[in-house]
DNA sequence: ATGAAAGCGCTAACAC
DNA sequence: GTGTTAGCGCTTTCAT
């Protein structure tokens, strides 16, 4: 590591090895710092002679723009905050690489932060996260504590809560009903014949919604009793097994169990095969997310597919429309499901 | 929104709403800039009842510190960038997740760049990251271009390359030897009677380094056929798939198949299925990762486990290391790695 | 097409 | 323990 201290021909202490600044190379190009500020940030305003006279200056010095100063002076920090749950779900991780590619394509970089499913941490998170200064901010989940909803809306910026949908947006949703998933669940299962109904679930508000949904759909139908398994916020294939251990600890088979995601469900399938239960025969099952692996298990996962990818990219095209000033025609976007039948269940 | 433009008494448009600053705390406080500043740094430093002053005109306020302009002031970001290559791939998202984790506590804050598996993607966006001014930087990977080792160098930040190791890192490396990997794999492949062997592989660096040493551990053993299916930078099962179908229209079974990765070991596994054909009997197979399914497809997978968790903890404690200017014991650490036999090879 | 001046919001050195 | 002064490296008027 190169020694980061100096001492400058004023004799004072400096922090950093003084490094190559806009003004230094301004001064290699015989130019003003203005000249190479403009030939940075809008080169059709600087005569073509000066542009690549300013441009060689760069390159022989290896100027990198400092973009803390950048931000600093014209406000535009050209930095978008997520917020997610976790980064180590790929539901989640898939949704947030659609969305960074498509606000790169603009010159905004992505910074991350992560609740680790703890719903108080969102508000320390979005402090932390706001004194960064971002153009705009990506939100998982539309539940925020008031103090949260106040502190995003003073920041004056864009907002774009995803994967779940409200008629009362903060700015911006992009996602769907997670009730409508839970309701369509219990009627797909329910239709094909099963009359006892489990649920294993990561503990996690969304899910909650689905959950909720699932079991008023079945109430509807006549069945007032569906066991639910809530063991941790985090979705694991562990989980998966816990759960349905309780769940068969409560009730008899055969069974079909709503699972929070495929993982859990994968799970499930394997706590069922472990058991020498057979699937969909004696436990039926309906993951969520359909992962890559859900067409590979065997038997294959039945499951609710949700397109991640476009949460992203539409989460991203409204916020850079935004940006630019641009009219936002739909401030809640509806990305929809569907229930995708494959022999689980 | 709220709109972002006003007119300041002055009369000069402003670009955003005079926001609370630094300074309109103190005014609030009755003290100077500089102290509130030491309060939220170096309380220690400030009287208690000047401190809770202060505190109380923070909580009124509302105030968000900027901290593009602390950076600035500072030469303290307090960021830490990490190049990855990709965020939609389990196992390095498990590594940035301990990483970031164990850096949060010493308030740092990191940020993501990724490459998409494109070699010359890195060079670029060593500048993008750098242009943030990070106090340290994390790499995926100890192969870089020559004007980006350059680049990296002359930002005179602590730099850890991870998921290799080299006798010669830039600064600090923390990873395993993919040489010793494909070694001891085709050491155990061959221990355990297997004489056809073929490579189903993403077209990742790493990966090539563990495939060559495989071949060449086996050339050494007397074979001097490896079959070897590079298809996409991307894992996933469906590369696998296609990877062994591409294995077996050049070799017959039985046939032991090295992948580098568990999601391409599982691909080949359904395909090997797809076709009727048993593993271990027909098709042995050992993934790369033990990634949480792996103990769970049928027949369970073999593998090589990689500990991600510890990567990014040691990782983040040698950059902790360098950034509080402690003396770093080993600027190489090897975490090492262990081949879990389970059920298809 | 280019430059001079002012200032973004903060921290750091130094004095008191 | 607190205040004063001087920047950090850039962008933005405004003038030429």
């Amino acid at each position: 590591m190169p020694t980061k201290k100096i001492e400058n021909s004023d004799g004072r202490l400096r922090h950093t090895a003084r490094s190559v600044t806009l003004e230094s190379v301004a001064r290699l190009a015989g130019v003003a710092p203005t000249t190479v500020s403009r030939a940075l940030n809008h080169p059709e305003k600087v005569a073509a002679k000066t542009l690549s006279r300013i441009q060689d200056a760069i390159a022989s010095t290896g100027y990198v723009p400092n973009l803390l100063a950048g931000g600093l002076a014209s406000s535009r920090s050209r930095l978008i905050a997520a917020i997610v749950p976790s980064i180590a779900n790929l539901v989640y991780a898939e949704t947030i690489q659609s969305f960074t590619r498509r606000v790169r394509e603009s010159g905004y970089q992505v910074f991350l932060g992560e609740t680790g499913y703890d719903p108080d941490a969102e508000e320390e998170l979005v402090v932390t996260v706001l004194s960064r200064r971002p153009d705009a901010i990506f939100l998982t989940g539309i539940h925020h504590s008031a103090t949260c909803r106040q502190r995003l809306l003073a920041a004056g910026i864009p907002i774009v809560e995803t994967w779940d949908i409200t008629p009362t947006p903060l700015d911006i949703a992009v996602g769907f009903s997670h009730s409508r998933v839970g309701h369509s669940v219990a009627a797909y299962l329910h239709d094909r014949g099963h009359r006892t109904f489990g649920v294993a679930s990561a503990d996690d508000p969304r899910a909650r919604l689905r959950n909720r949904a699932f079991t008023a759909e079945l109430a509807e139908r006549g069945i007032d009793k569906v066991e639910t398994s809530y063991l941790s916020p985090v979705s694991s294939l562990e989980l998966g097994r816990r759960a349905l251990a309780d769940l068969l600890a409560a009730t008899l088979t055969p069974i079909a169990v709503f699972c929070s995601s495929d993982t859990v469900a994968q799970g499930v399938l394997v706590e069922a095969q472990a058991r020498g239960l057979a699937s969909p025969e004696d436990v039926a099952i309906v993951g969520f997310g359909d992962q890559n692996f859900a067409a590979f298990t065997y038997p294959a996962l039945t499951t609710v597919k949700i397109d991640r990818v476009t949460i992203g990219e539409r989460s991203a095209e409204a916020l850079l429309a935004r940006l630019d000033d641009e009219p936002v025609e739909e401030n809640v976007v509806d990305v929809g499901f569907e229930i995708i039948a494959r022999q689980t269940a």
